[in-house]
DNA sequence: GTCTATAAGATGATAGAC
DNA sequence: GTCTATCATCTTATAGAC
């Protein structure tokens, strides 16, 4: 495995920036300053501002992917993956009140670059694709009750928590985050049979 | 009441580049351009940035609140005023795919200068008080049903209908809003009694 | 790989003429 | 009120030395 610690390095930073500042706030001065290197170096890992946030995008399909992959593998019970899929949110944003990286994107959406653009609806659809397969899921056993469709609730899931980091972040409250999240798994909950 | 056109004409397009390209990423010259004036002409009337980003929260938090009052005045049902509420998103959204304004400084919130953020949070908490009413008084007289306190469920409207516009956004998709948005109103009808 | 030097343009803001 | 002219600074990016 190929390992670079000053790309690796610029990429940590440059993503901490990206998570509080968007896309059109941080410089390569500002990554560089704080990897105490020069900007001229950051182009030579990564020519353009566009191919550092390529490739942003990219690491963190990874780890994303990673994550649900190791919820996958330690529970099986949908309430309980959707709970540890909240905590993904959560401590993003507990790590210096930070909004997550899609987030971020599309709230900059307008100003990227097209490339950027797709990957960031494939790094959306990666999350839905999976929050649908556990709520099919859930549904068949019969451990989450829902109204609509498995990839609307997906879809309603995923916004929700990126708004409730949206907003909590302007308060700087995690308990905002918190109670919405906890009410939107709590109506997931099926009813007891009258 | 004083008119004055210019000013205003440039509240109007600052505020159409703010939410669609966020705060860091229109410039002086941008709305210049557009309003077909010089950039010194827009420091006589905004002598700074941030000068410009609170006339234009300012200008906001009227606006909305006249919808709110509009919205009382008009529809009585708790359900009713809730599905207005979320059309005034929902027409942001159609207006060229503009963010929400408060949405779209809160995702520039680290950028934003103390003050204006302090305005920011007002503006969130004048749409969660409003809310805040409308859940108490659909709880009241049973026509909404909701586990939490009315404070929460505020909360949670707003943000996840902050969310469903920034992930909407991306996909450039009225269709994904309109199904999160139905998903979260139809959540809160009273099941009949057994 | 990392640096210095530098280009070329954008940006927020001001002074002062009209 | 609106303009021209100007400023200091920042920003992305490149060339070329070490």
């Amino acid at each position: 495995m190929p390992s670079n610690e000053t790309r690796d390095t610029v990429l940590d930073v440059a993503q901490e920036l990206l998570q509080t500042r968007g896309f059109n706030a941080f410089s390569f001065h500002d990554v560089a300053e704080r990897v105490k290197i020069k900007t001229a170096s950051i182009h030579y890992y990564f020519p353009t501002k566009i191919d550092l946030c390529l490739a942003l995008i990219a690491r963190q399909r990874d780890e994303v992917k990673a994550a649900l992959d190791r919820i996958d593998a330690e529970v099986h019970e949908p309430t309980k993956k959707l709970a540890r899929y909240v905590t993904l949110f959560r401590s993003t944003l507990e790590m210096g009140n930070r909004m997550c990286l899609c987030g971020m994107l599309a709230a900059d959406f307008e100003t990227l670059d097209p490339l950027v653009a797709e990957k960031l609806r494939l790094s959306f659809e990666d999350h839905e694709i999976w929050l649908k397969r556990v709520f099919m899921e859930g549904k068949r056993i019969g451990k989450l009750d829902f109204a609509g469709s498995p990839r609307n609730e997906a879809r309603l899931l995923l916004s929700c928590l990126e708004g409730a980091m949206l907003v909590a972040r302007t308060f700087e409250d995690l308990s905002r985050f918190d109670s919405s999240a906890r009410s939107l798994l709590s109506r997931l909950r099926p009813r007891p049979n009258p």
